[in-house]
DNA sequence: ACAAAAGTGTTAAGCATACACCCATGG
DNA sequence: CCATGGGTGTATGCTTAACACTTTTGT
């Protein structure tokens, strides 16, 4: 059926339905993982799917994605960017649907499980994104590989992990980032020689005999630091 | 007036226009600038904006831009690129529309004069690009950051220069995205480095008595290539 | 002959990479 | 006492940045 509109500044164009799906990412075992659920409506009823749902006409697409993951998970206020908008005709064989995909990065143990549990809500292995409906999976690439680039130069372990971490723990996120291994001395000296990192006089004994010092993240700030270098 | 779905596999939902708007760069003088127009129609008739359009029920997102970018410079086919999505409550004040921005860069010279005196489209000095109307100055900030990220690896001088050109004009060319200036020898030694630059035997005698050697890029092809380097 | 743009190499500094051993402790 | 993960420094190559003079030719 046609959607148009009828009074407006605009009269006679069409209107859409737009969705915003969140890829949500975490951390466990030394691997990414992504939050997940069975679609709970036809088409492709039960098929896996990114957390998503309908912008609604009285909030803006960043509140709608916030309130999705808060929805799913219990957190607010966490740090979420746009991957981009997928507009293709058949991207949603339900209907015309232009989604808005949104990523966070949030540590898996501070969210509410009962949540996760009530809306069927699971983590899956990265890897295994694929497996998606629709363009989904496509959104997950691209969110990883800005993700990717936005790691290289910013301290963006920080939700992915707990408050306090170890060094081991850190390298452990990027290496499973990145998908590769970095030697142990180079990354540390790079990691330090940043400005983001502050040793704690805590140590972790749970991953070694020896113990390993705890660090955690000086700024937040320097989340939201984009440098609009304008003309 | 709400709008929302009537049968659909999603009923009851909220329905948007969604507008494109195209970030047309071209380069002029030693310049970037912007192909702009003004508006038509109100709120802020003959205010100054960006060239849009609203997306139709039987094309995607990405066939809006280019038939935007088609009906104003008579162009196909050429490379544009999503930078995001626009979609806070009051950034339009005509309706509630949600926006996708494109960018696209072309060459000045080889659009169609006449195009654009038809729609009153004109080019316009990117720094003045603050005088746009809604949210339109964030579109240009935003664009010109990935251009900016773009430019730093790839021959991104494609279609905003002539077939063949200079190398200084293409140092001027990178000088003006950049908002700086080059050492001739280090621009020089990088650019002929990577390896997409082919020197002509022809000579350009207009910007100097020397004259100066003709390059033509290789490869059109290098404009898709994304390595998604997935899981 | 001179003005105006084109063209060309070398050196120094900073950054990324490769690489191997000692430390502290719990079991 | 030994196995396990934590922690450390140096040498090399590569990339980037700084820097000044010669060439050509139209006027």
């Amino acid at each position: 059926m046609p959607k148009t509109t009828s009074t407006s500044f605009y009269p006679n164009q069409d209107t859409f339905l737009i969705a915003v799906d969140c890829i949500i990412f975490g951390f466990r075992d030394n691997k990414i993982s992504l939050l997940v659920q069975p679609r709970f409506l036809e088409p492709q009823k039960n098929g896996l799917s990114l957390l998503g749902g309908f912008v609604k006409a009285d909030e803006s697409v960043e509140q709608a994605a916030s309130s999705v993951l808060s929805r799913l998970t219990g957190l607010e206020n966490i740090f979420m960017e746009q991957v981009g908008m997928y507009g293709s005709l058949e991207r949603d064989p339900g209907d015309r649907v232009v989604s808005c995909a949104f990523y966070a990065l949030i540590d898996i143990e501070s969210q509410d499980e009962k949540l996760l549990e009530e809306h069927k809500a699971f983590w899956m292995n990265i890897n295994q994104a694929d497996k998606l409906i629709f363009d989904h999976p496509q959104m997950v690439a691209d969110a990883i590989h800005i993700l990717r680039r936005k790691a290289a130069v910013q301290p963006i372990g920080f939700n992915l992990l707990p408050e306090k971490f170890t060094l081991s723990q850190l390298q452990a996120l990027y290496e499973a980032i990145y998908n590769q291994s970095f030697d142990i001395r180079n990354f540390r000296k790079k990691m330090l020689s940043m400005d983001f990192l502050e040793k704690l006089n805590e140590v972790d004994k749970s991953g070694s005999k020896k113990g390993a010092f705890y660090y955690h993240f000086k700024e937040e700030k320097t989340l939201n630091g984009q440098t609009s270098s304008g003309f």
